[in-house]
RNA sequence: AGGGGUAUGGUGUAACGGUAGCACGACUGACUCUGACUCAGUUAGUCUAGGUUCGAAUCCUAGUACCCCUACCA
């Protein structure tokens, strides 16, 4: 009975039966033409023989990767896996100037987080993993193609300035020029040594290709190949003066690894003619040749309410709008994981939105969906509040301690229950009480009935006010024949009697304080900038508010063991957990922060995201 | 201006000349010890204008809108 747009291995949610984008039809079709060959027996029963599919995620580590890049990783790693391929992160570090180690760091920890929502390990383990690789650790291969094109009269230097480029790149129609471009073969060599070794400043020259000056494709009219950056690589340290440019290296590095498809954003697109003339430069008079892989290109994720640009993360965090790269409100994974973010709800949102070579605008709101999916079914519940009233129980004894049985998770009947302490002081929240209800409101209000979850029924008596008129507390009753929630049943067998409302509540005695965060969107306007060009504009002021919260005794652990109640485990070398945690009943999803602390205790919650509030909705129309 | 791309309900995404489907959202209702979840239903779409065809989202022609390209960034 398998759908027949199954992933041949399905095992997962996200696995389930879905349409085929055009790079799973394209990969398709390569196997059926049988045009990338197959897996040599080397590779073991479960890949030798089958179609090669090879593919790469190759960041620069100039930044943290924030959710645009898990929608990159998530389609490769997800196709590598469908297709019993392999998959290999690589750092695209062709430029020093920018790059650092920290990013490589944090790069591999988030790449692992998010490739152990497939089940399948990851780029260094597992049976896709591909391996672990560094353009850096390509130059000297790349260098040595680079003579070749200079020896087949298909590069040259040129000692024009960057500004002199710039004068001559001509227009659509006028062509760009350059003196040097029929610099003899023999001449471009010495330079390009001298420029190797050291001899010259940076921007003095560079070697550029040979192409077509009066390209309409701008990036044909001899782009630059290489040039001089008298700077310290975090990789090959001082061995190199010279770097090649992103268009001479990506390719280069893809046919090394032997990579079938080279999946890139669709800006790059009319850069692929220039990824494959210098393949097939390089392979002119050349046997065997290289390998020459498949540049395709798709449209990059654009959430809204969000910016995804490097630049423009790293100014929030160097302006000190946010906290740091991890902050809850980024949009990096390293921010979304400290959120309380999973790695299987960020795969799930990927799968949702499909691949395309459409831009389009995608409502943040599909991303707090999938997170709310996921940790529904995989959270246990608790209770605590976030704006406390008190509520003296007039005929609960004092100093009498009632044990309740509290379902774990509605949705997981194998988390079993557990015990809430039910004393004479209560804090419930502020919101679940009005001195005048409004119509459809059913919580508690002065001589109304609520349900206390899992608890008793409690009556509204009394309403208790200091001398500026505030309500101070509340002094109610409870039904001793509702102990556990439900009135005992009448002759039906159904609860002689129900109440409407539910509300959650916790015990003065032995509520525990918390520091709790509650985290809006970052961002006030759907696309950020847009209305001024400048998105600072946009910042919502209110995106973050902390408040001193009463949780339930049960909750204490958490700051121990860093949300260790979460099913996923954590991640590698010591990553935060892997998001979740709790739901917080009627009030949304919430994890502990790492700025938590065992001893002294502290516990400090992020709110992941709200549940969804109907009553919100409700109460704003009237 | 020249080159490269893309247009399907509010938002995403299917269809590959043959019944415009799915998901999210919104709205109704049911259920409910979370105003959550779940379930049922409703809503709403092929950029425009011509043409080919028995039949067009799909093929042709001409437009329109939006995105990308003139770094020694990736």
């Amino acid at each position: 009975m398998s759908a027949p747009n199954a992933h041949p291995d399905a095992n997962t949610p996200a696995d389930a039966a879905r349409p085929r984008n055009f790079i799973e039809q394209l990969i398709d079709a390569d196997a059926a033409s049988g045009r990338w060959g197959v897996w040599p027996k080397s590779e073991g029963p479960d890949r030798a023989g089958k179609p090669r599919v090879h593919t790469r995620f190759p960041p620069e580590p100039n930044g943290y990767l924030h959710v645009g890049h898990a929608k990159s990783i998530c389609l490769n790693f997800g196709l590598a896996r469908a297709n019993a391929g392999k998959f290999n992160l690589r750092f695209d570090d062709t430029n020093p100037a920018k790059e650092e180690r920290e990013y490589v760091e944090s790069i591999k920890r988030d790449v692992a987080w998010l490739a152990s929502a497939f089940n399948a390990g990851s780029f260094d383990s597992g049976p896709h993993a591909g391996g672990l690789f560094f353009a850096s650790d390509y130059f000297d291969k790349m260098y040595d193609h680079a003579v070749d094109l200079v020896n087949k009269g298909k590069a040259y230097v040129c000692q024009l300035t960057a500004d002199e480029v710039s004068a001559r790149r001509g227009k659509p129609g006028v062509p760009a020029t350059s003196p040097h471009r029929d610099r003899p073969p023999s001449e471009s060599l010495k330079l390009l040594d001298e420029m190797r070794r050291g001899l010259h400043p940076d921007g003095s020259m560079t070697l550029r290709a040979r192409i077509d000056l009066a390209s309409n494709n701008f990036n044909l009219r001899d782009p630059v190949m290489y040039r001089i950056l008298h700077q310290h690589h975090h990789n090959t340290a001082d061995k190199w003066c010279i770097y090649p440019m992103y268009d001479w290296a990506h390719g280069i590095e893809d046919s090394l690894e032997g990579i079938t498809h080279s999946i890139c954003t669709l800006e790059f697109e009319d850069h692929r003619p220039l990824y494959d003339w210098f393949i097939k430069s390089i392979n002119e008079g050349r046997s065997p040749p290289v390998w020459h892989s498949q540049q395709i290109e798709f449209a990059k994720l654009a959430p809204s309410y969000t910016i995804l640009s490097k630049r423009n993360l790293l100014r929030l965090v160097q302006e000190k709008f946010v906290t740091g790269w991890d902050d809850p409100r980024m949009p990096t994974i390293a921010g979304m994981r400290r959120r309380g973010y999973t790695a299987e709800s960020i795969r799930n949102f990927c799968d949702d939105i499909g691949v395309t070579k459409t831009d389009s605008l995608i409502d943040i709101g599909r991303l707090e969906a999938s997170l709310r999916e996921h940790l529904n079914r995989v959270t246990p519940r608790a209770m605590a509040v976030l704006d406390p009233i008190k509520v003296v129980v007039e005929n609960w004894p004092e100093g009498k301690t009632d044990q309740l049985d509290f379902v774990i998770n509605p949705e997981d009947p194998a988390a079993g229950t557990r015990k809430v302490p039910f004393t004479r002081e209560l804090w419930i929240e502020r919101d679940d009480f009005m001195e005048v209800p409004p119509k459809k409101f059913f919580r508690l209000f002065p001589g109304g009935e609520v349900r206390l979850r899992w608890a008793y029924f409690l009556k509204c008596e009394r309403v208790v006010k200091d001398a500026d008129g505030n309500i101070t507390e509340l002094r109610c009753t409870i039904d001793p024949d509702t102990r556990g929630g439900d009135a005992p049943p009448g002759p039906d067998g159904k609860p002689s009697r129900k109440v409407k409302g539910t509300i959650h509540w916790v015990s003065a005695a032995h509520a525990m304080p918390a520091e709790v965060r509650l985290f809006d969107r970052l961002f006030s306007a759907e696309e950020p900038g847009k209305r001024t060009g400048n998105f600072i504009d946009d910042l919502n002021h209110d995106s973050k508010r902390t408040v001193r919260a009463f949780v339930e005794p049960w909750l204490a652990n958490a700051a121990a063991t860093r949300g260790g109640a979460l099913v996923s485990g954590t991640g590698p070398d010591g990553a935060p957990p892997t998001g979740g945690g709790f739901q917080f009943e009627r009030l949304g999803y919430f994890c502990t922060d790492p700025d938590s602390a065992p001893d002294p205790r502290r516990l400090v919650f992020n709110r992941t995201v709200t549940l969804k509030d109907t009553w919100a909705r409700e109460a704003a129309k009237a």
